[in-house]
RNA sequence: GGCCCGAUAGCUCAGUCGGUAGAGCAGUGGAUUGAAAAUUCACGUGUCGGCGGUUCAAAUCCGUCUCGGGCCA
């Protein structure tokens, strides 16, 4: 395991490349497949697997999930059977998980691939998971239910009140109309005693080198295409057991019922709305998830574009 | 053929007493460190169906034509 020199305190996102310090050859540099969805992952996962002895690990929120493949567009049998795949269905829908789950999950694969001499391959479209996997987590408090519970009972105007007052440097920071955001912050201040603002401080900085020897591609693809690729794939999907699948799905968690698709099959099949409707209902809020990863993936400089 | 209703942003529609128009959705751009397929912010010029007319001024009133929908023949 190749251990950066400087990160202090990281727990992780300093594991996966060599350092360049000992430039240890012995130790495989992971390659990152990322890009809207729909845009074409899986089949340049492969084919890199194929011409770099990979192995493929998931890097997609929601298909981790069991039981939810098709509406999460997770591989085939016939993909998985060309090349070993990691953390593919892995949870129970009535699980929830976050980044830094996925973080412990993904570690110890990615490192036990490159103990065996394959390369890791990462793909996946969850920027904020590929986020931490790259650039480590900050030291923060984990997420609390109880607590998150009692926030939730709040109004938004409370919340921002008692986060201005534990910590006005952070209020001053975060966008305090986003509940989501606010909580956050807020939570920190209360499970750790401390300010998210000092919490949080030093460690942008100290993930700034981290970038440099990172290496993967970004797949770009025209809007026009993008969309009618989209399009395709809920076609498919309704086709193909997505409807069956969501039906036998009685009990998941608010976490994995957040699911694009989710929602709109469950009002489908209860007759709530009609076929043609659930359709443009899924693609419109795949576009809008598509364009909010390319939004994610642009400030990711270390990703070299490629134009499918 | 006669009568009635409608025609306004890509879509669905609002628009008061005449003062040249605005919502939702879609779309576009941004934010983002433990819910992230989540959450959130910003962005609205369009022959107001066409042509005439009245008026200082027409999406709005009048006439007429076109296209929908309905009713009566």
């Amino acid at each position: 395991m190749a251990k950066r020199a400087g990160t202090g305190d990281l727990k992780s996102g300093n594991i996966l490349v060599p350092t360049r310090a000992c430039d240890d050859r012995s130790v495989v540099t992971p390659y990152f497949i990322c890009g809207p969805t729909a845009s074409g992952k899986s089949a340049i996962a492969l084919e890199m697997a194929e011409k770099l002895d990979g192995e493929i690990v998931n890097a997609d929120a929601f298909q981790l999930y069991r039981g939810l493949e098709i509406v999460s567009a997770a591989p085939s049998a016939l993909e998985l059977a060309r090349c070993p795949h990691h953390l593919y269905g892995i949870l129970d829908p009535t699980e929830s998980t976050d980044a830094q789950l996925y973080v412990n999950l993904a570690e110890p694969v990615i490192t036990e691939i490159q103990a065996r001499g394959k390369t890791p391959i990462i793909t996946g479209g969850s920027g904020l998971y590929l986020k931490f996997l790259t650039h480590g987590a900050a030291p923060l408090p984990t997420a609390d239910a109880v607590l998150r519970a009692k926030m939730d009972s709040q109004t938004l105007e409370e919340l921002v009140l008692q986060l201005i007052e534990l910590d006005p440097v952070e209020a001053s920071r975060t966008a305090l109309q986003n509940r989501r955001f606010v909580s956050r912050a807020l939570e920190i201040c209360i499970l750790s005693d401390q300010k998210a603002s000092d919490l949080r401080d030093g460690w942008e900085a100290k993930t700034a080198a981290i970038s440099s020897n990172l290496r993967g591609i970004v797949i770009q693809r025209t809007r026009p295409d993008l969309h009618s690729r989209i399009a395709l794939r809920t076609k498919t999907m309704l086709d193909e057991g997505a409807m069956e699948e969501v039906a036998a799905l009685v009990d998941v968690s608010t976490n994995c019922e957040k699911a694009i698709g989710f929602r709109e099959i469950r009002a489908l099949l209860k007759g709530e709305i009609d076929r043609p409707t659930c359709e443009e209902l899924i693609n419109a809020a795949t576009r809008q998830y598509a364009k909010r990863q390319e939004t994610w993936f642009r400030r990711e400089t270390w990703l070299t574009p490629q134009v499918a």
